[in-house]
DNA sequence: CGACATGTTGAATGTCCTCAAGGTCCGTGG
DNA sequence: CCACGGACCTTGAGGACATTCAACATGTCG
């Protein structure tokens, strides 16, 4: 988890920018100099981290005072059953905000993994906050994060947590396809996929074994390589 | 759906002003006269109604434009899955607003009925748009909103989607005890309580027929009488 | 090398779904 | 008034499916 740089992303000088096309803070934008000075002495440095995969991003906040918006990468949300079970809710990837409960004031109800490697950016708490409050282009793409939340959510209980074992890990990898816009979707373990999909991890061994032996499912080092085609068969019956 | 009043809630003579203790446009209070007349100039009156159950709330609204916030009664909100089978994915209650989604600017994904008779009232979303700019306590008010949606979002997820089916109907019921506070529990038919566990109507009534047999569940005219120690001892197993 | 986490495969069990038949209630129309 | 259809609920029987338990394989890390 190598920090990378330290200032202000609004700063035009700042690292990588071809990345910031969907971060929600871009709204925000433009800034004078001035502003940017105060606000970073005020509020606190936006800062920049790579992060490998299979990391929490915990690690990385006070709690609670820290949100982060990925650049690159795939985050995992995981929640823990009243049980003690431990389940993934959610799939974030770039432009989506982790920890937006900070904002409403909660503590979070979540842990976040990185899955792939991923380019993040932590952003004060407080910055935010006044962001949202200053600037109405911000305010709109902070409602949009939440909404995209809301809707994966739903997504989650209508299609993937819905129906035999097959079909739901058949949705949850063309969701992985969907999620990694053009690029080798990433490779999800089978405890994962189970987490994920509210099956036993025995499950969803067997099926991508036997996906495997169908040549419908390929495993690379990070990555699957996905028959999106024969899957959305097993999606019709 | 009688339309019982019209005018700006924000006003200290509107009807029923006890019932607004949970609305998130308290936050917004308070108004001068003045701005009270321009507001529902220029942004449209807020309406009061009072809707029987089983009701379409769509039906109340110029599609898109109109958010609710409900001030009394129990409100069930219905998304349908690509298979096209309608399922619930949450259940509202006094101080929740419907129709959020419409604030960050996309088509309502879900369909909206009354479980229980409700009392809602309508809010121009240009209204809420505004307030939403100029208050920062409504502002900080909705995001609760949305937060809350998500928290229930993820309950669903993790709680009643997951698990047998007598456990699930378990939280479902321990869930219409806690959003009824204090008062008797709504009724849901089986066709209801198997859409929102995501289980077979006939599973639903096999459970309901044990549990009335065991004295655990009794069914009124429009609520349950539910033996809540009852059905924590089932969770415990 | 051993410990541990992860993955695979088999066999047995149990749960839930499907299909089917029959029951009640209610509103409509003959 | 009664017959009828429709929506909901109930109960049974059969079968499909996922889970559980178990044994074993593989790979990584100390």
């Amino acid at each position: 988890m190598a920090r990378l740089a330290r200032s202000l992303c609004i700063d035009p000088h700042w690292r990588g920018r071809a990345e910031c096309r969907h971060c929600a803070v871009r709204a925000a934008m433009p800034f004078s100099a001035l502003e940017l000075e105060e606000l970073d002495a005020v509020l606190g440095p936006i800062d920049n981290f790579i992060v490998p995969a299979r990391t929490t991003i915990g690690d990385l906040a006070d709690t609670g005072s820290h949100l982060f918006t990925i650049r690159r990468g795939l985050v995992k949300l995981e929640a823990t059953t009243a049980a003690g079970q431990t389940r993934i809710v959610r799939l974030l990837r770039s432009g989506d905000v982790i920890g937006l409960d900070a904002l409403a004031g909660g503590a979070a109800p979540h842990v976040a993994w990185t899955i792939t490697e991923a380019d993040l950016c932590r952003i004060p708490l407080a910055l935010m906050r006044d962001l949202d409050a200053q600037r109405p282009r911000l305010h709109a793409a902070l409602l949009q994060r939440w909404q995209s939340a809301l809707r994966q959510a739903d997504a989650f209980m209508l299609e993937i947590l819905h129906g035999p074992a097959p079909a739901r890990m058949a949705r949850l990898l063309r969701l992985l396809v969907t999620l990694a816009d053009g690029a080798p979707p990433a490779k999800l373990s089978r405890l994962e996929i189970a987490a994920a999909c509210d099956i036993a991890p025995e499950t969803a061994s067997r099926v991508a074994s036997d996906w495997i032996a169908r040549g419908w499912l390929r495993e690379r080092d990070h990555s699957f390589e996905i028959d999106a085609a024969a899957l959305d068969r097993v999606l019709e019956d």
